[in-house]
RNA sequence: GGCCCUAUCGUCUAACGGUUAGGACAUCGGCUUUUCAAGCCGGUAAUCCGGGUUCGAUUCCCGGUAGGGUCACCA
């Protein structure tokens, strides 16, 4: 209260694993507090003691430490059951809530205690940053319960005390509690508490344009790190679902979306995850990446037995995240460069070409890298020595085609001369003989 | 169904009354040293419909339609 620092939280209830949805929201609460110096809170909400699961909780904290989104302050809503019981207190002494003796909903049919919020029923105005003006009647909500007793509080409750207790100035949230703010105003006006600010995000869509929901597939974000996805580029590609900078720039650095961030410009409608984008945004980022950094994250993703250096540039530019690079070794596209293809001679035929004129061609091929030196025996001088023998025969693919499968005996590969030089001059000279 | 919200290329979006409606992803085509990848160049592709307001609507208003959210002793 001292100043007006702008402080925001991310509230998970730790009941399921959280997924990129959930964590955009994370996302944006935390790049508005730190736009603005303020400070971004993690709050467990975990005041349903039958569902909330430790392993959630961590998989929650693993993730937004992946993320490196940083929290000043930590807690659980289960540490707070006496601020909670205090107001519960408070405003049933003051006649704004009350207890009320019902038949327990289950089929034990028992009749038990509820704390019910007596509800003014009024019209609700507020302001929302993204949304602009919401007016709701809360007639229909009736007096809904804010808790089961006075030492088992309900979400509603929770969260209004919660809020003003940690001082929340803002709170950004998805678009699905928009419903629930006029009750939460409500409460805050019968404990005299403010009213923060409210921002509603509208939702992230999976492929279905339904609201991403892990029942219908999707992911928990541990498992975009389990597949080699790059932090900054989640945090990148998912800032851009529903928001935008304005400009033509898309590919942000944690600092540039921090200075870059404005509620101003985030979306009114849903948007759909595009997961196909969100690889786009990885790969720029590593892009981004220095080279020993890159090399470094290739050869540890590389099988034991394929981890060759060499390798490093024709995997790079085949991956938009470290996981392709296991996905390649298993498709046994780099197979070839560790032991010598099999395959049937006539793929080595180039169209038409003649299989006599073929392994002529191939005599040729030999003949010229003999004369190349060992320790010239590179890219580049594969190439002209090769492309000298290539334009005299006039078709380039009746010497480049056979050469290329004689060395990876696949229909797909990198170019000739790339190989060649990582094979070296024994190993490729023997393939081709082989070949002829 | 009630209440709330939304509506530009397939997708994410720009435009804050006047643009050949721009960019990115995807897609298609071309080029580069055969194939693949990468790179470069280029193409296809959008203002949901109907009324207003205005000299002029993607933009403002109303209605329709469509989509989404939410209606717990979950959060």
């Amino acid at each position: 209260m001292a100043d007006n620092k702008v402080v925001t939280r991310f509230a998970p209830s730790p009941t399921g694993f959280l997924h990129l949805g959930n964590y955009r929201t994370a996302i944006f609460a935390y790049l508005y507090a730190k736009k603005h110096d303020g400070s971004f809170v993690l709050r467990i909400e975990d005041t349903d003691r039958e569902r909330s699961k430790k392993e959630y909780e961590d998989n929650v904290i693993e993730s937004l430490n992946w993320l490196g989104l940083s929290y000043d302050k930590f807690y659980r809503q289960s540490e707070h059951l006496d601020k909670h019981k205090f107001y519960l207190e408070k405003m049933i002494k003051e006649g704004s809530a009350y207890v009320s003796k019902e038949q327990a909903k289950d089929d034990s049919g028992e009749i038990k205690e509820l704390v019910r919020f007596k509800n003014p029923n009024i019209d609700v105005a507020f302001k929302d940053e993204i949304k602009g003006e919401v007016m709701m009647n809360t007639k229909d909500l009736g007096d809904f319960v804010i808790a089961r007793n006075l030492n088992e509080p309900l979400f509603h409750l929770a969260v209004v005390v919660d809020d003003f207790e940690a001082g929340i100035t803002h709170v950004i949230r998805g678009e699905d509690h928009v419903s629930n703010t006029p009750r939460q105003i409500l409460i805050q006006r019968a404990i005299g508490a403010p009213t923060p600010i409210y921002a509603h995000l509208p939702l992230v869509l999976g492929p279905d344009k339904l609201k991403l929901s892990k029942r219908r597939g999707a992911l928990p974000l541990t498992e975009y790190k389990n597949r080699g996805f790059l932090p900054e580029a989640i945090l990148n590609g998912m800032a851009f679902v529903g928001w935008n900078p304005g400009t033509d720039k898309e590919i942000f650095t944690r600092k540039e979306l921090i200075k870059a961030f404005d509620l101003a410009r985030v979306q009114k409608s849903p948007a759909i995850f595009n997961e196909e984008k969100l690889e786009w945004f990885n790969k720029e980022h590593i892009n981004l990446l220095p080279k020993e950094e890159i090399e470094k994250n290739i050869l540890t993703w590389l099988p034991e037995n394929m981890k060759n250096p060499k390798l490093v540039p024709i995997i790079f530019e085949r991956i938009n995240k470290w996981g392709d690079v296991k996905d390649m070794a298993e498709r046994g596209e780099l197979g070839f460069f560790f032991k010598q293809p099999e395959y049937k001679k006539e793929k080595l035929i180039f169209k038409n070409t003649a299989p006599e004129k073929i392994s002529e061609n191939l005599k040729q091929a030999i003949k010229a890298l003999e004369n190349l030196d060992e320790k010239d025996f590179n890219q580049e001088n594969i190439k002209i020595a090769l492309m000298a023998v290539a334009d005299k025969l006039g078709s380039r693919g009746e010497l480049l085609h056979p050469v290329r499968f004689a060395l990876s005996g696949l229909d797909k590969s990198p170019d000739p001369f790339t190989i060649a030089s990582i094979l070296g001059k024994n190993e490729t000279l023997s393939r081709l003989q082989k070949a002829v």
